[in-house]
DNA sequence: CAGACGAATGACAGCGCTGTCGCTTTTGTC
DNA sequence: GACAAAAGCGACAGCGCTGTCATTCGTCTG
């Protein structure tokens, strides 16, 4: 319990409070010499800046709060999700003399709502970043903008507006078909996902911007349906192993279907990733469970929520582009050069 | 940003802004029309105390600190550990009008030490909650200790002196015994874990007192050991159907020699559950993903960290007893009643 | 070297709340 | 009905900091 107040500062230092406050603080017109007996005063003293009073005299609380999805129980890949969120905007309040608020928010539970505008009223934090699914719900939105608090959306999804930092997930998608190709891979093919998810779109297109970059022609017989499922996995590689010509690599639009990729493969005795290679799209925890661990794209999470707190804590708008982080091509063990011919 | 102050409220219900501080705190002393009255006014002004204002007047934060261990990168098992803390303590925090600050700390960061009595300095948590494995390392004890804040351990482990909230692995496994045999298996055996860890020692003590009181003789054929990694358990299980009365049912000192047993089960064409009951320890995420999903023991971590949270917020010692939250079963599809001999 | 102007510094009044203490009213007692 | 004790309430001074504005200092002009 430091009792250490800017008075006792002052005092040592032969200054008046104002100075050392705006030593503190970095203002400018502080000759150097004083600087500097003020700083060695704040060092001999440990002193510390009392962060209500200061919240107090500013009008401002220093505060950013983190809203998330709260289920009943965390199952591991939702868990994931929020620690890295937290770890990322915690680094960038740190840095800055910011706290972090974290606030769980269930949103099936009717009070939800109500209990996110009692924690704005109540800790009146300076923005909110709020995570993916609630960051898509029209209510929950309304609700923080009204509050008159900055907010920023995690991966809103399609037509967002305000503000905003997300992934581009076709551009992820491009650059896996990339790397694939340029494993050596020709016959690359993709496993698309449920129709109804519209990231599952952009993938689809990302994949078809790859080819091209890659200069692949796209061949329709190697773009097959799923619909995010283990099984329809397992089914896709069936019919995928079954043709002609077989591809040498396979990219499905989510992990699960990779896995069951995986599965088929081990039951079809197609060594992966010797003779196929198979990557996947979220890295979801079992990407790194199963045999082999899953080649998979990654959203920059801890990347996305840094972003997020700098967009509030240095009232940056940045451009769209700024606010797009690119994800990351995790590379592990179902994925490997091809084998030549023989 | 309500700007509604105190002043606004004792004007409104024309009374001293010290009857309003009264009402808000629930002070006595305040006839019960003058309290409606000044409800009322707070009511239809929507005020909301300023909580910096009232930090600085009390010379308190109204903040915990939970500090956890930061792996650099996430795995399941200890982000869903760390999500459930969060989880508990933050329930006992809003009840009281608190706030939560996370903070992971990473020990094999030379810095973290020095992060941390920075984040004691800065915020002055009235009390911080520290996790396992952090709340095992003197160090880490010392710098909180020497910083004056109230410590609450998580699962110390044994000999711990202070205050601390753990649960008790003995009666866990005892339970977990118990219940195997209430499920009218006879023969029981356990799958010994890596002689390393004491809370090891603890559940095999465990299990033998379940079987005692469940009246059934502790066969020494029926205790193998293991190493705590799902080969062992495979080896384990394998030696124990091997023998001349196999059990009906295994309880393995943790998941993983669990999910081992499971494999070798399965190789060996015996059918779980009606063949074979498992059960085992920790409920990892893993645990309900394999198939059949397990029987297991769970650190009821939400409600360890919400005692946590209330002996710091206010401020009880609390017995030993009350500070030894017992562990759930968590009963899934690997284990079955007895199967009727024919 | 006087005058002017900007840089450097300090005095002081809040920010919104609670603690202390004193005053007034009510309640209880014989 | 008089008196003491307790309950109810308000005035006011901080808590530790920053913002405003006044003041002093230093430096540069002609």
């Amino acid at each position: 319990m430091s009792k250490i107040t800017i008075t006792d500062v002052a005092r040592r230092a032969n200054v008046s409070i104002k100075t050392v406050s705006r030593v503190v603080n970095g203002e400018p017109n502080v000759r150097d010499g004083t600087r500097e007996r003020v700083q060695q005063a704040i060092l001999d003293l440990d002193y510390r800046p009392n962060p209500s009073a200061r919240s107090l005299a500013t009008q401002r609380s220093y505060l950013v709060a983190l809203i998330y999805d709260d289920p009943d129980a965390y199952e591991a890949p939702s868990c994931g999700y929020v620690v890295n969120l937290q770890q990322g905007l915690l680094s960038a309040c740190n840095t800055r003399g910011f706290d972090l608020l974290i606030h769980p928010a269930n949103y099936r539970d009717p009070k939800a709502l109500e209990n996110i505008g009692k924690m704005i009223a109540h800790a009146r934090p300076e923005g909110v970043v709020l995570a993916a699914p609630l960051s898509n719900m029209p209510d929950v939105v309304a609700t923080i903008e009204d509050s008159g608090t900055r907010l920023i959306r995690l991966s809103p999804g399609p037509c967002a507006t305000g503000q905003f930092v997300e992934t581009d997930d076709a551009e992820a998608a491009q650059a896996m078909t990339s790397y694939l190709a340029s494993l050596g891979h020709r016959r690359i093919a993709f496993v698309r996902g449920h129709a109804k998810h519209s990231a599952v779109q952009l993938r689809l297109s990302g994949y078809k911007a790859g080819l091209r970059a890659s200069g692949l022609d796209l061949d329709p017989a190697l773009i097959v349906d799923g619909d995010n499922s283990i099984a329809s996995g397992e089914n896709a590689a069936a019919q995928l192993l079954a043709l002609e010509q077989p591809p040498t690599a396979v990219f499905a639009a989510n992990d699960d279907m990779a896995a069951g990729i995986l599965r088929t493969a081990s039951r079809f005795g197609v060594s992966v990733p010797d003779q196929l290679s198979v990557a996947g799209f979220d890295d979801i925890s079992l990407a790194q469970q199963i045999y082999p661990a899953l080649t998979t794209v990654r959203q920059p999470l801890r990347a996305i929520a840094y972003r997020a707190g700098e967009m509030i804590i240095d009232d940056v708008q940045g451009t769209h582009e700024d606010n797009v982080i690119p994800a990351e091509i995790v590379v592990r063990e179902s994925t490997a050069p091809l084998a030549r011919k023989h």
